[in-house]
DNA sequence: AACAATGGTTTCTTAAAGGAAACTAGTATA
DNA sequence: TATACTAGTTTCCTTTAAGAAACCATTGTT
């Protein structure tokens, strides 16, 4: 009979990478975290420094940023009515996470347009 | 009138981003990288180690990683016929990408579990 | 009165992701 | 002959994501 094996375990490494990827998974999460960190703070402005984002998804997503406690959402009185988001310090964390990205992003890239 | 400021450029940032995205999005695709990596090269052991993934999925999402050439899928004879699954070395590139989700996981829940 | 700007919402539709349960082909062993 | 094993596939269904287009309230300006 064959030794049986068995699988190895990588549940350390799997269960916080899923805690992660259960808050910022989705196409427009990170995008969105890095237009209000680098100083993008209103809806439109947001809006227009991401390609191809509609108001809907955008409205959707920063209500689910504002609830995971990654942005703020400020009400502004005076004309016409202004809504300011803003990056939480915990926003901050994330920044290895989307350098990591970034980075293999472009090399990726690099590597599609080499290849084909 | 006020001063029309423009919104900030965030497009070289959110650009590889979005085509780092496109490739590793979803709930499973990192999991089962990780799985892989740590040794386990069977379909079932794959399975096993992932919990909740169910076959359907895990076999859809293998095959779109070995489209991107990120594993390797080979045939070993034999019996019952086995098929091993392997990284390819373009996965280890993605290291720094787990490792920083996997970081930021650990962090998250424990702020959860601390505020709640 | 009409229009513009901001920050969205509403409706409708399609596509993709995810999941449960059962099933399959080929082969070896009891 | 019956059963077990590996590596999936098949069917059916629900949920979530995404997108296009139109619309809305408030208020100041012309």
């Amino acid at each position: 009979m064959a030794v049986k094996r068995g699988h190895s375990n990588c549940i350390d490494t799997v269960k916080p990478l899923r805690d992660a990827l259960d808050v910022i998974n989705g196409k427009w999460k990170l995008p969105i975290i890095v237009s209000i960190g680098v100083g993008n703070d209103r809806f439109s402005d947001i809006r227009d420094s991401i390609p191809g984002i509609t108001p809907k998804v955008l409205a959707k997503e920063l209500k689910d940023l504002e609830e995971h406690k990654l942005i703020k959402r400020t009400v502004v009185g005076g004309y016409p009515v202004q809504i300011l988001y803003t990056s939480e310090a915990y926003a901050d964390s994330l920044t290895p996470v989307v350098y990591a990205l970034k980075e293999w992003g472009l090399n990726h890239r690099s590597k599609i347009f080499s290849a084909e």
